[in-house]
DNA sequence: TTAGCCTTGATC
DNA sequence: GATCAAGGCTAA
C-alpha cells in the first residue's frame, strides 16, 4: 500500500458535489463572534458586522493593539472591546485578506465563488453522512419513535445535549430534521473548525489582490518561491513583524482541510454503500477506517511536501514507518485543540462525539489513551498552539534523524535543524511576550511520541484480537515499523 | 467606530 | 433576469 502510494502518480478523488440549500447555511453562526451568519464574506460564512469590521480594517490599514494578553474572548457582546483580537480571530478562522479589493470595485464575483460552492456542497455532504450514520440526538422530547439506526451499525447518543437548542414540545418531522442539521448550535459544532483553505492565508499569495479579480493562486508558480513576508500582509495588519519564509513554505504544504475531510467522508460513504444492510461494522472498526483514511491523507501530504519529495523512496518509507502514528496522533490532537471542547471529540469527518460516551464504552486501555490525548490537547491549547507551529511540528516528527539506516541522514538532519530554527524564530517574533513558547512546544514531543507508542500497542492488541478491519494501512504500518525495530 | 441596510455588477 | 458577495452609506 505504502509503496504504491509513494510511487503512484497523483490521483485525485473527484468530490461529489451534492445539492444544497442556501437557507441551511445561513442558520450557522459566525466563526468569529457567534452572531448570525449573513452569507459568505471574504472566504467564509460570517456575520454582517465581522464582514464590515474585516473590510474596514483591511481597507483602511488599521493598526490595533491589545490592552490585554492578545487572547481576548471574542463573542457577540464583547467583539467591540478588542479590535486587535477580533482581527486576529478573523485571520485565524480563515478570512481572506485578498478578498478585500484594493481597487474597491463593487459588485461582480471573484475567484472564491467556486470555493463557496464547494463549501456548501461539503456541508451538505457532512449532513448526509450524519444521516447515513444514524447519529442520534437524544434531545427530542418526546424522542423520535424509534432510534435512527446506523448503517455503520451504531446508534449513539453522540451529540451532546448542551449543543442542542431547547427542543419545542412538539416538532414536525421537517422541523426535527431542521433541528438535526441546521440549528445554529449544532451548525457551529459541525462546522469545520479550520475553515477552508485558511492555510493558504499567508502562504500562497504573493500579495493582496489589487483587482476585483483574484489571481489564480492554486496554479501560480510564483507562489512556490520568491515570496517575501512584507507582501503577505496589509501594511497595517496587526501581525508580527516577520515570518520566517520556511514556516510559510511548510504551511503551504498543508492540504485544504475540507478537501481531506470530504475525501474521507466520501470514502466512508462509498465503503458503506458497498456493504450489506445487515453488515454493520462496530464503532471501533469505523474509527479504524477513519484513522486509516486519515493516514492515507498524511501519506499524501508527506509525498507532496517540500524536502520529503526530494528523498529517495526508501528513505521516505523509513521516515513514514517511524512517525506515522505520531502524525496521526498529532493530527487528532490538533483537531481537538482547535475544537476547544474538553468534553467532546471532533472527528476528522467533522462529527462530534461526547467524551463521556467514549469513556463509558471503552475498555481501560482505550480510556487511558483517550484521556492522555485530551490532556495533551488541553496543554497545547493552553499554549495557544497555532497552525504555523503545528505545520513545523509535523515536519519535526517526519524528519527524525534518529531513524536508522537512512541513505541520506545528513539531509534529514539538516531539515530538522532548519525547521527547528524557523519554529524558534517564528515563536519569538510572533509571541514576544512568551519567550519560552518554543521550548514549551518542543518539550511536548516526547509526550506525543509516548502517546503514539501506546496507541500503536493498543492497535496491535486489537489487531491480534481480530478487531481491526482487513486491508488496513494502519496495520501495514504497524508491521513495517515493528519489523524495523 | 460599529453594524444594519443598500447598491453594484460578474456570473450563471 | 436572478443571484449574491463585493463595496458604500449612515444612524447610533
Amino acid at each position: 500500500y505504502l509503496t504504491e502510494k509513494l510511487t503512484e502518480t497523483i490521483s485525485r478523488v473527484t468530490l461529489k458535489v451534492m445539492e444544497y440549500t442556501y437557507d441551511e447555511d445561513l442558520e450557522e453562526l459566525c466563526p468569529v463572534c457567534g452572531d448570525k451568519v449573513s452569507g459568505y464574506h471574504y472566504g467564509l460564512l460570517t456575520c454582517e458586522s465581522c464582514k464590515g469590521f474585516f473590510k474596514r480594517t483591511v481597507q483602511n490599514n488599521k493598526r490595533y493593539t491589545c490592552a490585554e494578553n492578545q487572547e481576548c474572548k471574542i463573542d457577540k457582546t464583547q467583539r467591540k472591546r478588542c479590535p486587535f483580537c477580533r482581527f486576529q480571530k478573523c485571520l485565524n478562522v480563515g478570512m481572506r485578506l485578498e478578498a478585500v479589493r484594493a481597487d474597491r470595485m463593487r459588485g461582480g464575483r471573484n475567484k472564491f465563488g467556486p470555493m463557496y460552492k464547494r463549501d456548501r456542497a461539503l456541508k451538505q455532504q457532512k449532513k448526509a453522512l450524519i444521516r447515513s450514520n444514524g447519529f442520534k440526538l437524544e434531545s427530542a422530547a418526546p424522542p423520535p419513535a424509534s432510534p435512527l439506526h446506523s448503517d455503520y451499525g451504531f446508534s449513539l447518543p453522540t451529540i451532546s445535549k448542551s449543543l442542542l437548542p431547547s427542543t419545542p414540545s412538539s416538532v414536525t418531522p421537517t422541523e426535527y430534521e431542521a433541528n438535526l442539521y441546521g440549528t445554529p448550535s449544532l451548525g457551529m459544532a459541525m462546522q469545520p473548525h479550520v475553515p477552508l483553505a485558511s492555510q493558504y492565508q499567508y502562504a500562497s499569495f504573493p500579495g493582496r489582490a489589487i483587482k476585483a479579480e483574484c489571481p489564480d493562486y492554486t496554479s501560480s508558480p510564483e507562489s512556490l518561491s520568491g515570496y517575501a513576508y512584507p507582501d503577505m500582509y496589509p501594511s497595517a495588519s496587526p501581525q508580527p513583524p516577520g515570518l520566517p519564509p520556511l514556516v510559510l513554505e511548510l504551511l503551504r504544504c498543508d492540504p485544504d482541510e475540507l478537501v481531506v475531510q470530504s475525501k474521507i467522508v466520501a470514502h466512508l460513504q462509498q465503503e458503506q454503500s458497498g456493504r450489506g444492510r445487515l453488515d454493520k461494522p462496530s464503532t471501533f472498526s469505523l474509527m479504524c477506517r477513519m484513522a486509516d483514511q486519515t493516514l492515507f491523507s498524511i501519506v499524501e501530504w508527506a509525498r507532496s511536501c517540500i524536502f520529503f519529495k526530494e528523498l529517495r523512496v526508501g528513505d521516505q518509507m523509513k521516515l513514514l514507518h517511524n512517525c506515522w502514528s505520531e502524525l496521526l496522533v498529532l493530527d487528532h490532537i490538533f483537531r481537538q485543540v482547535q475544537h476547544g471542547q474538553e468534553d467532546s471529540f471532533l472527528l476528522v469527518t467533522g462529527q462530534e462525539v461526547e467524551l463521556s460516551f467514549i469513556l463509558s464504552q471503552a475498555e481501560a486501555a482505550l480510556s487511558s489513551l483517550v484521556q492522555r490525548g485530551q490532556e495533551l490537547a488541553a496543554r497545547l491549547r493552553a499554549l495557544q498552539l497555532d497552525r504555523r507551529e503545528i505545520a513545523c511540528l509535523k515536519f519535526l516528527l517526519l524528519f527524525n534523524p534518529n531513524v536508522k539506516l537512512l541513505e541520506d541522514q545528513a539531509f534529514v538532519e539538516g531539515v530538522q535543524e532548519q525547521v527547528n530554527g524557523a519554529l524558534l524564530e517564528y515563536t519569538l517574533s510572533t509571541y514576544p511576550q512568551f519567550q519560552e513558547k518554543f521550548s514549551q512546544l518542543v518539550v511536548r514531543l516526547p509526550e506525543l511520541r509516548s502517546l503514539s507508542t501506546q496507541a500503536e500497542d493498543y492497535l496491535c492488541y486489537m489487531h491480534l484480537s481480530g478487531e481491526v478491519p482487513c486491508n488496513n494501512l494502519l496495520i501495514e504500518m504497524l508491521h513495517a515499523k515493528r519489523a524495523c525495530v
